[in-house]
DNA sequence: CCATTTAACCGTATATAATTCTGCCAATGA
DNA sequence: TCATTGGCAGAATTATATACGGTTAAATGG
């Protein structure tokens, strides 16, 4: 039995979590371009056995680095070719109506992404639709939501970059790590 | 030796593509949740033995509907806590400065996206930075850029949404694929 | 400077999963 | 009806994941 002396310091969590190291960048990196690979070839990769290399990626889910895995699908293919950018502002900017705004905005499942800003207007909404014929019936439900005053839309003409990954650093040396917890 | 009869109809590529049926929309929907599932789960989940399911996987990835996979990263963990939005609206509309600008911007790591938009402006830009300091540093590097004449920045104060994931919808009947090559 | 402790690593062994192969069944068309 | 095709299940084989034990290197304290 220890006498477990209770030395918290001022960490929000009660588990300890180290400074990633340049392994563990590489580990990230790789994964979030790849994130099928299998430990063997990911050990390969970083320099590593399998044994450690599954325990770092193990470490690095558990405390929160890697969220999860996703295949990365052919969004035209799949009947989303078109994306569009709207522009929503509300009438009062009061709680309550951002509130029942945000609630109604997210069950809209061909709305990808709905983001908060300061700078001219409340909300930008990012549009996944089949074509330009399902546009109509998404702004028409948008513009009904609850506290919208205004709206204006920009069509995605072409994709120029649409980088998933983040674009982490590879260092040389291990002492300087660019993240911790 | 084949006859090789050259019976091509109307279609983009000489592979033939099947359209898909609900187990495919199935698999891409869990696996674009789940991308590091393993085949046995996945084919339990799809009612389908082992063989067969990675059978459809490998052919939906050899079609393209599957582009790939990735680990989903925690982006405040990892130093690019905040987000903004920047319309960019060049000088000039000609072919010349769009590509110019084009093949500088993409250059950028915290250029996350860079979308050619109808309705106002030229682009839209999506940064991912670690601070707010390090937005000056960008927008410099931005407003340098070939043939950029004026910007507008959004600040992401916060994210309401960000689904990733394509919006399948999961057919009772295989009769009517929503998805073809 | 040396002993002790700690942490991370490697290689092996076992369990689990991926993948290939064979045969079966249903749907399709002659 | 019969032949053909395509897709499926299950078994066998191969590869991979994972747990274990021993080793080394670095940090800590005397």
């Amino acid at each position: 039995m220890k006498p477990q002396t209770q030395k918290n310091t001022a960490m929000t969590t009660n588990s300890k979590i180290k400074a990633l190291d340049r392994i563990d960048i590489s580990i990230l990196d790789t994964l979030q371009k790849e994130g099928r690979i299998a430990n063997v070839d990911l050990a390969k990769k970083v320099n590593l056995s399998a044994s450690p290399c599954i325990d770092r990626v193990k470490r690095l889910e558990k405390e929160g680095f890697i969220e999860g895995y996703g295949a990365r699908l052919n969004s035209s293919k799949l009947g989303y070719g078109t994306a569009a950018f709207i522009q929503v502002t509300l009438d009062r900017t009061t709680s309550d109506v951002f509130d029942k705004f945000r609630d109604a905005v997210v069950q809209i499942p061909q709305v990808a992404e709905c983001h908060m800003v300061a700078g001219g207007f409340d909300y930008l909404l990012k549009l996944r639709l089949p074509n330009m014929e399902a546009y109509r019936s998404i702004l028409a439900k948008i513009v009904d939501l609850p506290g919208v005053a205004q709206t204006h839309t920009y069509v995605v003409i072409e994709q120029v970059k649409n980088d998933q990954g983040l674009p982490l650093k590879l260092h040389a040396d291990a002492s300087t790590p660019p993240a911790a917890g």
